[in-house]
DNA sequence: GCGACAG
DNA sequence: ATCTTGTCGC
């Protein structure tokens, strides 16, 4: 697929915050999803040589029956340190150079990371949405703002997440016996929405098959 | 100033 | 993210 660059990458933190204030602003958490959903794609980093060459991984899938349709592959010198809040400005380019290559355009992307739950409302699943102009959804392994009531143990059950007073995503428990992820708007989709296609994207394990394949490929050397 | 802190 | 042995459970 066509990808058109937004903005340079190689930039300070003070550029990167002014960056998301901006971009923040373009972010849609309403549903604006091609119906019907054929195609999930699911995003995942790996790193070789002490972190200096970033490999992104997509995996798209066939939905709802989620069967693997294509993957793509990228490796690029990485450019930018691991700094929470600034994640996506580590990882996209990567992912960039592999959603390039793909012929299938997915009709959602489901992110490795957070999405609006973000100290700005602006994590990498909202980053990635907003420049492909794709909906995608944020599916965290741990918090990284917010609060949030215990939850039941019972697949589906969930809690909203509060940040600073406003509900910035949802604690999702996928499975029984397992930690929750943490499920946020990126682009394009609300959260009522992502919590249903997250749960229909996880059939058998905690995390998404989209993000389990993609991380499969992303580590396989 | 003191903690917290996606991958 | 990555480095790593054994161990618990289906």
């Amino acid at each position: 697929m066509k990808i058109s660059q937004r903005h340079a990458w190689t930039l300070s933190v003070e550029e990167a915050i002014a960056i998301q204030e901006q971009m923040q602003a373009e972010v849609i958490t309403s549903d604006q999803l091609q119906q019907p959903v054929q195609y999930v794609a699911g995003v995942d980093m790996g790193f070789e040589a002490d972190g200096t060459i970033s490999r992104a991984a997509v995996a798209v899938l066939s939905f709802p029956e989620l069967e693997l349709q294509e993957t793509s592959l990228a490796r690029r010198p990485t450019s930018f340190p691991y700094i929470p809040g600034f994640l996506s400005f580590r990882e996209i380019p990567a992912v960039l150079d592999a959603l390039e290559k793909i012929k299938i355009t997915p009709d959602l992307i489901l992110c490795d990371g957070q999405g609006i739950a973000h100290p700005r409302r602006f994590g990498i699943a909202c980053h990635l949405g907003v420049i492909v102009n794709i909906p995608s959804i944020g599916v965290a392994k741990s918090l990284l703002v917010g609060k949030h009531e215990e939850l039941p143990d019972t697949r589906g059950s969930w809690q909203p997440l509060i940040h600073k007073g406003e509900i910035v995503g949802a604690v999702l428990r996928t499975r029984v016996g397992v930690k929750p992820v943490y499920v946020s708007s990126g682009h394009r989709i609300s959260l009522p929405t992502a919590i249903d296609y997250v749960l229909r994207c996880t059939p058998k394990y905690r995390l998404p098959e989209t993000t389990r394949i993609a991380d499969k490929l992303a580590s396989d050397r």
